[in-house]
RNA sequence: GGGACGUUAGCUCAGUUGGUUCAGAGCGCUUGCUUGACAGGCAAGAGGUCACUGGUUCGAUUCCAGUACGCCCCA
């Protein structure tokens, strides 16, 4: 058989998923197995796949294969989200570059090209999770804005509105001018920015004083509608009834107390403008200051301001400066460090902006949230996130939902009259529903007036476990009677909120029922520096680069393998490299199976059935250990076993104990056993690396059409013969003594020794020697009942074994060796008798630990005794 | 400013209710190997005051308190 010596993955990839496809393998109906579904956090349509997307969706393939394996009817549901803000800005960009502004298009025209768009490069992603090897169930594929979802949306608006939890109101929002939309709290993105702090003097009425505030945003002065102090603060108890004047708009306002000013900050008086700040805002609600807006939403100032009408808030800024400077009214400038918020999605400077929104009340609808987390219906890995979530629920706040943009899930809201409305699913319903409450039976649908706005995208997320089974608008469909709730969440801390806490809430709003068992949080993927990969630095590769340079499976390893739960991932090209030679050194070991001839006639040597007897228990404790680890979600230290099992346990000693002579035959029966053991083995290793499994399982044995390993019943962890393991862990410490040896006096592997064995036979487990005779090359062993002389010793345990090695020893090295040996254990002994001479821990310790130490004891003396006599004869 | 999490080998991380020679793994590093599966490999090694300081205990990497540093969330 002609097999090349290294693995090829990139035909074989492209084979074998087709292959997988075309044999509907990812398919998943309700049947009566136990389900097991995971719908995936639904990349952008406007994005390409990145670092953070390989590593989310090779753990959420892993699982899913590996259920699926387990006889679970194992479905993963794909999709894409919408993303409003991001992709409205990214179609506005693309007109921009053709000529066509927004503002110059109508609503329906402007939604054409978005719908253009996302079919164009809404699958990109999708694609490409394809070469990565996702076993997604592909025919469910959704798209938050498809038909359903969308209706599900509005459907879930209304009833929330209907239960009083949905309202309209003015609210100080995160306003992103360049967007010209409301963002939420969480989209805001708080960074220290150098700024300066201007001292402001401000006109006493009736007085020839100024009072002093100092503030980092001169051209909002312009709004100010107070100036306040702490009450208890001395210098300022004299202006109590007072009034100042603002500069620049020369306007009277009060002067006002209030705890919430810090005396130790500035000048410990501070100006109101209600409009513009949100602490500000409250402390105008409770003095019943008047609210002046000098901002129009692209972020210039406006008629009411006054001054610089028209004019950018920055340039603005710049202009007050110089306003203020030459009115006499700046005092002084200071350079100053404070936290600016920016859009996450434009990076534009957000505005505290007093607007008219829709709000979802969160406070209650959250209750079960916390309590399902809080007593584990729900867990979070790493379980170090818990905290958080409940920090984040206790201070839910409400959730602004609406969004000034056109690109999204548009509110359900009609206005008539002049600014009544209603809340309905459609326009005929919303119809009714005004005609009814304004008595007016005239009123058609000429007269209503739908909202502008649309929803928050997560507003359609935070439904997706429910919305991806069609929940919402048929809540006793089969499907998501099967499939939810559903088992595990994939995804980044990042989105804790956002995302992964507002499913919950809407999971047992909705369902009366959480979501998913298992949110796993993972790492984020970092460069070497720690900086988060991004487009922007350029510090990502290309995932696709990466599967064609190491091949999918040798980059899902290398995601795997260095990213424990929660832990950033640092990510360099030796990670995937690691994998790859994984996949190699896997290649490889099947290439030796396939290159034996197999002789009927001969019998199995007794190495051979060691080596087959010890494996078979190697794999059943290994099998334990992987499962134990799936169950904690410690996903890189199942595969971690499963790579040492692979390379350590099967290639490196049992391969080797078994491997025949050169251009010899293998018998039968250990060929057998060693394609069986193969077969298991690529059964545990194929979640993590489903190719070349594939490919190894299919030319083992011989196979039908229609056969796959993915389909195939993965291995269960049984109970296994821990003594066994243990007696040829202990044959292992022998032959690594006895190749240390070797090194050491430079004995060619070729040459073959001797080993004298200082036992009585009968008392000595001599059942495993002939592997120890394989591997080391030994002529012979013996047992002796003396120290031999013209020999190098070791000891394995409390064992000590001697090769004679006439000519080659070196008596001081030896001397010398014996004596560190000597030292150390006789250190050693001191502290073991310091513990038994210590009459507190003979009282107070557990038994056991008591024995430990008696056995430490007589251990030690033993073999400081042996070393000692070894010693004796060397010097003589 | 409020809160959370963390600090173990050069790097990334394990370490399960205090007790085995408990100080571990992978990668990296060092030294040998043209060993007929694999140099993308094999073998043998080196490497750590478990951040620091106290406390509890017969016994602390593990529990408690404080300090330093890091990181994240919220304001």
């Amino acid at each position: 058989m002609d097999i090349p010596s290294k693995f090829e993955p990139g035909k074989a990839e492209n084979r074998w998923y087709k292959y997988w496809m075309e044999n509907g393998f990812f398919k998943s109906t309700p049947d009566e197995r136990e389900p097991y579904t995971i719908v995936i956090p639904p990349p952008n349509v406007t994005g390409v796949l990145h670092m953070g997307h390989m590593l989310n969706n090779t753990i959420q393939d892993v699982l899913v294969r590996r259920a699926r394996m387990q006889g679970k009817n194992a479905c993963w549901v794909p999709g894409t989200d919408h993303a409003s803000i991001a992709t409205e800005a990214k179609v506005v960009a693309k007109l921009k570059a053709e000529g066509i502004e927004k503002r110059d298009l109508k609503r329906e025209e402007f939604l054409e090209h978005a719908w253009e768009w996302t079919n164009k490069h809404g699958g990109i992603i999708l694609e490409q999770l394809k070469r990565l090897g996702a076993s997604c169930d592909w025919d469910r594929t959704l798209f938050t804005m498809d038909e359903k979802r969308y209706d599900s949306v509005i459907k879930v608006f209304v009833d929330l509105y209907k239960k009083g939890l949905i309202y309209r109101g003015i609210r100080m929002v995160n306003w992103d001018p360049q967007a010209m939309t409301a963002v939420s709290d969480e989209e805001v993105i708080y960074t220290d920015e150098k700024s300066k702090l201007y001292y402001v003097r401000y006109k006493i009425v009736g007085e020839d004083g100024y009072v002093m505030v100092a503030t980092t945003r001169p051209e909002t002065i312009l709004g100010d509608t107070a100036v306040c102090a702490n009450p208890d603060d001395e210098r300022y108890r004299h202006l109590k009834g007072k009034k100042v004047i603002v500069p620049m708009a020369n306007r009277e306002v009060p002067f006002i107390f209030d705890n919430y000013v810090d005396p130790e900050f500035g000048t410990g008086c501070l100006k109101i403008t209600p409009a513009h700040d949100i602490n500000d805002y409250e402390i105008g609600l409770r003095h019943k200051l008047p609210s002046i807006d000098v901002f129009n939403e692209d972020g210039t100032m406006s008629e009411r301001a006054g001054l610089f009408v028209g004019i950018d808030r920055f340039k603005a800024k710049e202009l007050a400066e110089k306003e203020l400077q030459r009115t006499g009214s700046l005092v002084k400038v200071e350079n100053y460090d404070n936290k600016i918020g920016r859009s996450e999605r434009t990076n534009s400077v957000i505005e505290p902006r007093l607007s008219l929104q829709w709000f979802l009340k969160m406070k209650e609808l959250s209750r079960p949230a916390l309590d399902a987390v809080l007593n584990g219906d729900v867990h979070i890995h790493p379980a170090k996130f818990k905290n958080l979530y409940r920090h984040w629920i206790e201070n839910v706040r409400d959730w602004c939902i609406s969004r000034q943009l056109w690109w999204g899930h548009r509110i359900p809201a009609w206005y008539y009259n002049n600014n009544e409305f209603v809340v309905a699913e459609n326009i005929t319903d919303a119809l009714e529903l005004a005609r009814t409450k304004s008595g007016n039976n005239a009123l058609s649908k000429n007269d209503l007036r739908e909202d502008e706005d649309v929803l928050d995208t997560w507003f359609s997320s935070w439904l997706w476990p429910i919305t991806s089974f069609d929940g919402i608008n048929k809540p006793e469909n089969e499907d998501i009677r099967y499939y939810y709730p559903t088992n595990d969440l994939i995804t980044a801390p990042e989105i804790l909120f956002f995302w992964v806490a507002r499913m919950i809430i809407a999971g047992y709003e909705y369902r009366g029922q959480k979501p998913f068992e298992n949110v796993y949080l993972t790492g984020l993927v970092r460069d070497q520096q720690r900086r988060k990969m991004s487009k922007s630095l350029g510090n990502s590769p290309d995932p696709i680069e990466l599967i064609e340079k190491y091949g999918a499976d040798g980059v899902r390893v290398g995601m795997l393998l260095c990213s424990p739960a929660g832990n950033d991932l640092l990510f360099e090209d030796s990670l995937p490299e690691q994998g790859r030679n994984f996949a190699n050194k896997i290649w490889n070991a099947f290439r030796l199976v396939k290159s034996w001839n197999i002789d009927e006639k001969i019998d199995q040597p007794d190495s051979s059935g060691i080596a087959v007897r010890w494996m078979d228990e190697m794999l059943k404790k290994s099998i334990n250990e992987i499962d134990v680890n799936f169950r904690k979600f410690r996903i890189s230290e199942a595969l971690m076993i499963t790579y040492k099992l692979f390379w350590d346990e099967f290639s490196g000693w049992f391969l080797e104990i078994i491997k025949p002579e050169y251009q010899k035959p293998v018998d039968r029966k250990t060929y057998n056993s060693t394609v069986a053991i193969f077969e298991k083995l690529v059964k545990v290793i194929h979640p993590f690396m489903p190719f070349i499994t594939e490919e190894i399982w299919q030319l083992l044995l011989e196979r039908n059409e229609g056969e796959s390993i993915m389909v195939t019943k993965m291995p269960e962890s049984k109970r296994f013969n821990k003594e066994l393991v243990a007696r040829f862990e202990s044959v292992k410490e022998t032959i690594s003594a006895i190749r240390t040896v070797r090194k050491n006096k430079e004995i060619p592997t070729r040459d073959k020794i001797i080993l004298l064995i200082l036992s009585d036979k009968n008392h000595y487990d001599t059942e495993f020697l002939p592997v120890v005779s394989k591997l080391c090359n030994l002529s012979e062993i013996l047992f002796v009942t003396d120290k031999q002389k013209g020999t190098v010793s070791f000891m394995v345990r409390t064992t000590e074994y001697f090769i004679p090695l006439a000519g080659k020893i070196d008596i001081e090295s030896e001397i010398a060796k014996i004596q560190e040996d000597l030292t150390y254990n006789r250190g050693f002994l001191v502290s073991v008798m310091k513990k038994l001479d210590n009459e507190r821990f003979v009282k107070n310790a557990p038994a056991n630990v008591l024995e430990l130490e008696r056995k430490k004891k007589s251990d030690t003396e033993s073999k400081i005794k042996s070393l000692e006599e070894a010693m004796k004869s060397l010097k003589k």
